[in-house]
DNA sequence: CCTACCGATCGGTAGG
DNA sequence: CCTACCGATCGGTAGG
């Protein structure tokens, strides 16, 4: 009896762009070959094609699932009946989480996303800027109602938003405080110093 | 008459390694190739080995200069009769300064040294380590004279690194504040919210 | 600084 | 899923 898909998606498929990902993250994605992709998934580079169309469809599958994930949170956020610190916070802890639970992928779409090939290109830079434009309206709408210092809003979303993805460093320390203890100081520094 | 030499070092290797920052910074390290580079020269491939030993070798040179910039100054304000907050915003204004000014060549020490060959690899994570503790030895001083907040201070120090390595992004921003601006509103969010 | 060229490796295809 | 193979391009060298 054959195993049994319960994905839409191929098993397979998914193996291989996991496997992708972990590549792209240690070696990018121009310097990972096929054939190490191949390697590393147990078969000949050749047969990668049965289930990849090319190079390019694994890095675009990576950045937009990223990019999607996050924005769909976003967008349930700011429908909340939340004070825009609250919301705020809300939206770095679920960035926080999704990098410490899906690292590879994360790192993929923020350092990697530069290669994409047009249109995804240009698609993928609208929602980028999308994001961080709604992020900082959120920062902009605190400081209005005088939850937040007067800063520059496009400011702290920059270092927030890279702040985020530095976890990187963590991720690779030796000496790692908890993921709970991550989060918990970055939303401090990020803003608790920003509150009023 | 042949133009004077001003410099040690050669000027034409210079601009090669100008140029090669820029092109590594837009295409990655290893998606540059040296055709590209030699097209940006406005020679062809083989005359730029008559200035360089190899790809490697201008990586090399790129990474270990901002290095070498960054800890020389971290050093000297080490050693100051300063508060550990000022000398904490010394050191982010130096490395903001630092980041606009040459732009090209820390985007690439920042994200292209995982391509650094042996044993210079290695190298550039000792000195990455290096800095990093030291700035964290700062901070961990601050909190003990009550100047800080207690947080934990390698994730601040990481926190401050990405976010300031994040100025790319305020650098391809179309609607940019001033770089006086950028600076004091990155002082304030990264450093006075943790002040007691 | 150039022309000419090297072996190695790249992403990808044909055909079974 | 494999073997066999494609044209293109890679970093780098020889020789002048």
């Amino acid at each position: 009896m054959p195993p049994i898909k319960t994905h839409r998606t191929s098993t397979k498929k998914e193996v291989i762009i996991g496997k992708a990902a972990k590549l792209f993250t240690e070696k990018s994605f121009v310097g990972t070959s096929m054939r190490d992709l191949a390697e590393a998934v147990g078969v000949e580079a050749a047969s990668l094609y049965n289930h990849i169309q090319s190079k390019a469809e694994i890095l675009q599958i990576l950045c937009f699932r990223v990019a999607n994930i996050l924005m769909d949170h976003l967008e349930k956020i700011e429908v909340n009946k939340q004070s825009s610190v609250e919301k705020i916070k809300s939206i770095i802890r679920f960035h926080i989480w999704h990098m410490i639970n899906n690292y590879n992928e994360v790192q993929v779409a923020d350092r990697e996303w530069r290669h994409l090939s047009e249109p995804y290109l240009s698609n993928y830079k609208v929602q980028r800027k999308n994001y961080r434009q709604r992020l900082a309206a959120l920062i902009e709408s605190g400081i209005r109602k005088k939850e937040i210092k007067s800063i520059d809003a496009p400011t702290a979303v920059l270092i927030m938003l890279h702040a985020i993805s530095g976890i990187e460093s963590w991720h690779r320390s030796e000496q790692k405080i908890s993921s709970e203890q991550l989060e918990k100081n970055m939303i401090i520094i990020l803003v608790e110093g920003l509150e009023i």
